[in-house]
RNA sequence: GAUUCCGUAGCUCAGCUGGUAGAGCAAUACACUUUUAAUGUAUGGGUCCUGGGUUCGAGUCCCAGCGGGAUCACCA
């Protein structure tokens, strides 16, 4: 490797390997290591006198994050998976012999902020009144050689914190070592998806999987990312939705599907916009919307209980409920409500001077579905901060979807908006093949109109339409953005561990 | 894609109307057996994002590029 381009720290490090080698110690053993306890343990149930005798032989693993040396004796903090313990290291204790090459070379020496060592010891407390662990023998486990970005910290105040966006999404890895609230995060995310597959396994669900390569890109309106089949010579797209297969497995039988999806959209990036990112669809037989919004209020309303204790969050200093019910609004009663105007007996070219008004960008590809669409978009959705379902759209925007059982030129069908932002979408399914064939095929003439959004036909979809599925319905849950409303994140990149970056030179 | 701000030591940041680069932490060496942003003394460390230009002289001014953030556009 050259070393022209490492730092002055970096070689040191690496001239420290020669030193272990001299030793005779390997910095990268291979034995495990029996770690039987962790930081955030002993500091939760350590209690001193009355209970140390079961924290006398504790053993356990981690990054040194600190060292404070006092010649014969240090303290040093240790960070594991759980958090972070102090350790006291005596000379005379670690090295009970002549010998005392362990401490004053390897630990006083070798061993560098970052390292990874084990440690067997017993829980006391200092002077000071911090839980820590008097350390009796200890273990080189992994030689760090590059230096990490240094933070302290003290009664709570964090000094020098890494902040630069750019070094803490190209190297996630840094970043959660040093900031821990960034690993509290994907922890609640996780947490996030487990509750919504215990909420769908405990109602008899069924998680299936369904190709993420594919040669029709269906089920939405977005651009793909195209690739190709060497073998079989045939463009290939990465999907931008499952919902064609999760609709061709109610027609196989299944009553209740559902899949966490990582869907791909080759699009703009922004603060809730990742060209990947992970929606859950689930679909259920012999439903309509109505019940799949009763069903969405419960599955939220779970969730976020689940994640952060009660059903409430704070995002960008707003306060949301996810306390069911939620507010219900057609999407005409929306754009009367913040327009003034009352669109639902327009037709297109009406409803295209009204956008005009409104200093709205239209052009003659847009439909009026696109149109209505544009609307709601611009004057109403910011407005939606609490949790609010926004029903029955019109049918050129929803080509999928069922026609309303009352409302003529509407469908089934709502979006969720909270904090402005649209966070599920769901349908009564349209399931009536010829009307999907038709549907399909206006699609067509909006893409020969120029819209490049515009879905394809899907024939063998149809093909199961046709062998008949059963009243459906299907709903689409944004799993990143609500997870960015459970755990207050403003920006997508900060819920996503290795968010979309431009590589590196 | 457009506009705008930013890029200086491992990290956080100074660096004025242009005059040969600075602090704290980290590192190195020494001291210190209950410290905790440990302390004290000393020392080393830079492709000032890259490439051009203006100038006697550029971290600083100008142009182009690269990377990032924000806003907008696109995105159901």
């Amino acid at each position: 490797m050259n070393i022209a381009h490492l730092s002055e720290q970096e070689i040191i490090r690496r001239e420290k390997l020669k030193e272990f080698a001299q030793l005779g110690i390997d910095p990268f053993p291979a034995p495990l290591f029996p770690v039987n306890s962790n930081a955030a343990y002993i500091k939760a149930n350590y209690k001193g006198e009355e209970n140390k005798a079961d924290f006398a032989e504790v053993v356990l693993a981690g990054r040194v994050m600190s060292i404070r040396d006092m010649g014969k004796a240090s303290f040093a903090v240790l960070q594991d998976s759980t958090g972070k313990i102090q350790l006291y290291v005596k000379r005379d204790e670690i090295c009970p012999g002549e010998d005392k090459t362990l401490y004053d070379k390897v630990w006083k020496h070798l061993t560098d902020m970052g390292d990874i060592i084990g440690v067997k010891g017993y829980v006391f407390t200092t002077k000071t009144g911090e839980t820590s662990i008097h350390v009796r023998e200890l273990v080189f486990l992994t030689k760090s050689l590059k230096p990490l970005p240094v933070v302290k910290e003290k009664e709570g105040e964090t000094f020098d914190a890494v902040t630069d966006p750019e070094f803490r999404y190209r190297q996630r890895y840094a970043d959660l070592i040093v900031n821990p609230q960034v690993k509290e995060t994907f922890v609640k995310r996780s947490k996030l998806i487990n509750s919504m597959r215990e909420f769908l396994n405990s109602r008899g669900a069924i998680e299936v999987d369904t190709p993420v390569l594919q040669s029709i890109p269906g089920g939405a309106a977005a651009r793909p990312f195209t690739t190709h089949h060497n073998a079989l010579d045939i463009p290939m797209y990465l999907r931008i939705a499952n919902e064609l297969y999760l609709k061709r497995l109610i027609v196989g039988g299944f009553d209740w599907v559902y899949e966490f999806s990582r869907n791909f959209r080759n699009e703009g990036m922004d603060r809730t916009h990742n060209p990947e990112f992970t929606v859950l669809e689930f679909y259920t037989a012999y439903k309509d919307y109505l019940w799949m919004m009763e069903t969405t209020e419960q599955l939220l309303e779970k969730a976020a209980i689940d994640v952060n204790g009660d059903s409430t969050c704070e995002v960008d200093g707003k306060q949301i409920s996810f306390k069911a019910p939620f507010a219900r609004i057609t999407m005409y009663d929306a754009i009367k409500q913040y327009t003034g105007i009352d669109i639902s007996g327009m037709n297109e070219d009406q409803i295209r001077e009204v956008c005009k008004q409104q200093h709205i960008h239209v052009e003659p590809s847009m439909g009026k579905g696109k149109l209505i669409d544009e609307l709601f978009s611009e004057k109403c959705e910011h407005h939606f901060i609490q949790p609010t379902f926004i029903i029955d759209y019109p049918v050129e925007m929803s080509p999928l979807t069922k026609k309303h059982r009352s409302k003529p030129g509407l469908v089934e069908r709502f979006e969720l908006m909270v904090n402005g932002k649209e966070i599920a979408n769901a349908y009564s399914e349209l399931n009536d093949p010829i009307d999907q064939r038709a549907r399909f095929e206006e699609q067509v003439a909006l893409m020969e109109r120029g819209d490049d959004e515009a879905m394809f036909i899907d024939y063998d979809f149809l093909r199961a339409l046709e062998y008949g599925m059963p009243p459906t319905s299907g709903i689409g849950f944004g799993i990143d953005r609500i997870c960015m409303l459970l755990t207050g994140q403003s920006s997508i990149q900060d819920v996503l561990l290795f968010p979309m970056m431009r590589p590196e030179k």
